[in-house]
DNA sequence: AGCTAATCGAGACGGTACGTCTAGTCTTAAA
DNA sequence: TTTAAGACTAGACGTACCGTCTCGATTAGCT
């Protein structure tokens, strides 16, 4: 089945090296700081090399993002009111990573507001139709996860019966990019039970 | 009071002239096809003008975003259910907007997923800390509009008085933002509805 | 005679000033670094003064050129001999200091070859055929002044009879300028004598 | 011996092809309408690749000058009064062709006084060190050259033993340079029968 | 005292050259 | 066929510079 390869083979190594120079300047430097030159001077490789496995800046640094996001786990205790803001802290201590790349990195931690290198990733994935779709995937994998746990709870009867599943999950991870791409305010730990609990009691005054 | 001004003033029409063009263009060909250059040229004035009043190209891109955004008027008919929807239909309007630009002009309609120039615009207030700014103070107006709303619906009664309107707000908008950047998927009045249904009503199973 | 001057007078102190400080900026930064815009503001006048006065910065720096030069006299002890070196050396170290203008000034005196600025100098007097006109007129008058000293030279028996003034001088100054310009070698008094000296001799076998 | 060469070699012929596109410009319309933007379009080239070879514009000037003088040979008769004109006429044919470049071409040959470009090139050479020491390399060629003439004839017993071939060369070509400089009168053949004279005979009296 | 005419200050404007930067492709030779 | 090295394309982006223009505010002489 699988056809013999030919000529000379791939160096398995250098994806590793690659990509482990362009996280560096990803995150020291911002996305406008990732530059396919440097990454393939300092991993010491050709750019001819570099470009035959990801074909373009924005495909490289999808994968950057992927490999740091790739980790993410959801825990089900039964208790959705404990694990949806454990989850959403997840996803939001992703942003923040990527929110601090490029900036000063003497900092004292404070990094002011602003969205950092998150919609640099969206705009290539929004350039690279490829790169989209494997971005859209990525997040498939993440809505589905999370998708099971809120059908979970559901059918445990914490969650009522018609909820609007796809909707709820927009809102909450939705909230978090806001935040971050928008308003440019931290998402923590606090902000995902205000958003938790906030979704979950509904906004509607309660009828008795 | 008024202190005198020197100089030679600034040709007023320029400003129109520029927003214009550049606006035409953004929406033509996206935010990569927008090229100062081509701007100065079409709008008859000279590079240095126009670096003179916007000093990159991401200030000249936000000013022609905001002045897209400038009109979003909010309607309060007194029924909160029928007032969100509405206007969360048009942040989902203008979003739909800059999301085709640059897409192919004799296309079906349909302009696939993703979320076209709306990243852009995002990474370039990420780039030029002043265009961030700018961004925040016009979002901070969008929000206080949305705000008092939901704060009268709230005094009236329509809402439950401890609302965390803030997290309610972020998760209604984000929503459109995410379903845009994120997922692709569109964003009309009947995905609005289904948020607002959904915040309202909130998500835990009604006890009793 | 002389038609009343209708409308404010100029202010005479400014060409002094601008002089003053274009000089500063020629001698310590070389025609490249003499800007208008700079002189104006150092100046404290308005540029439209400037460019009232000196319709260009060529103008400006020949007008800062020609006051440098301002001084050469010419002093005749009726010794060829001795006066001849003594005037290219004034000419000379004119030469000197436009050639060192736009140098480190940190030096140790001694700033390497090459032609400095005198080369700008003329370029300028290339593009503006006014300019061209002044320095031709400057010139001219060195030359007078020159021409006399042979002259009377020649009358008093120094000099051959039939001796082409015109062709000796032209040698003698452009092996100054020759050497300040092209092969970059300092011009100082020994230089001046060798000069003289094989000029006055004459390069071809004294017969028998 | 010859180290292997790696990386893809350079296009030969992009050279010859600049060179013939800048040297027509620069002909044309002097060095002010010398661009490198123009040069690299007309040559079918892309400006990186015009400043990978020629790192500024008067990189690329001087590659130009330095070709148009490349053919400068030398006669040897053994008549140093016939070969002196000669060669100084040929230096000053190079010199009065850059002396019009740039003049309006429907001339009626009259082109007016002033250095026309040669002051530009010189400038040139004075603002790149490395252009300098290229300029002051030509030169030293041609005055190798120049050198060796003088002192065969010296040898052959038609200049006195004693002579300062340096200060000699210095007047003549000086004499040419300054003529085409300064006093913006033409150099021709009869003009460098004059200083050949004057410079041989010796200005002082003869002695008897 | 008002009028006229020119200067001055401040800064916008035009036009354009110049070079830098970046992404990505292509062409060699060697492995 | 991959790898290394580096030339090449294509063009955007911003800066620098010179000189012009347009205001309002002054400052003189003339009427």
């Amino acid at each position: 089945m699988s056809e013999t390869r030919r000529g000379r083979p791939r160096r398995a190594e250098i994806d590793a090296r690659v990509i482990e120079v362009a996280t560096e300047l990803l995150l020291r430097r911002g996305y406008g700081g990732l530059s396919p030159d440097e990454v393939a001077e300092r991993a010491g490789i050709a750019k001819t090399t570099l470009y035959r496995r990801w074909p373009t800046k924005d495909h490289l640094a999808f994968a950057v993002v992927a490999r740091l996001q790739d980790d993410d786990e959801i825990t089900d205790t039964g208790d959705i009111r404990r694990d949806l803001p454990a989850y959403l802290e997840k996803i939001a201590a992703g942003l923040e990573r990527m929110r601090r790349a490029g900036r000063d990195p003497g900092d004292t931690g404070d990094t002011g507001p602003g969205p950092g290198s998150v919609a640099d990733l969206l705009a290539a994935a929004a350039r690279q139709p490829e790169v989209g779709e494997l971005v859209r995937e990525m997040y498939a994998r993440r809505n589905t996860l999370a998708r099971a746990l809120l059908e979970r709870a559901r059918d445990r009867g914490e969650l009522r019966p018609d909820l609007d599943v796809e909707a709820l999950f927009d809102q909450l991870a939705g909230a978090l990019y806001y935040r971050v791409l928008v308003t440019g305010l931290p998402v923590d730990r606090a902000y995902a039970e205000r958003l938790t609990d906030t979704a979950l009691r509904g906004a509607a005054r309660e009828r008795n």
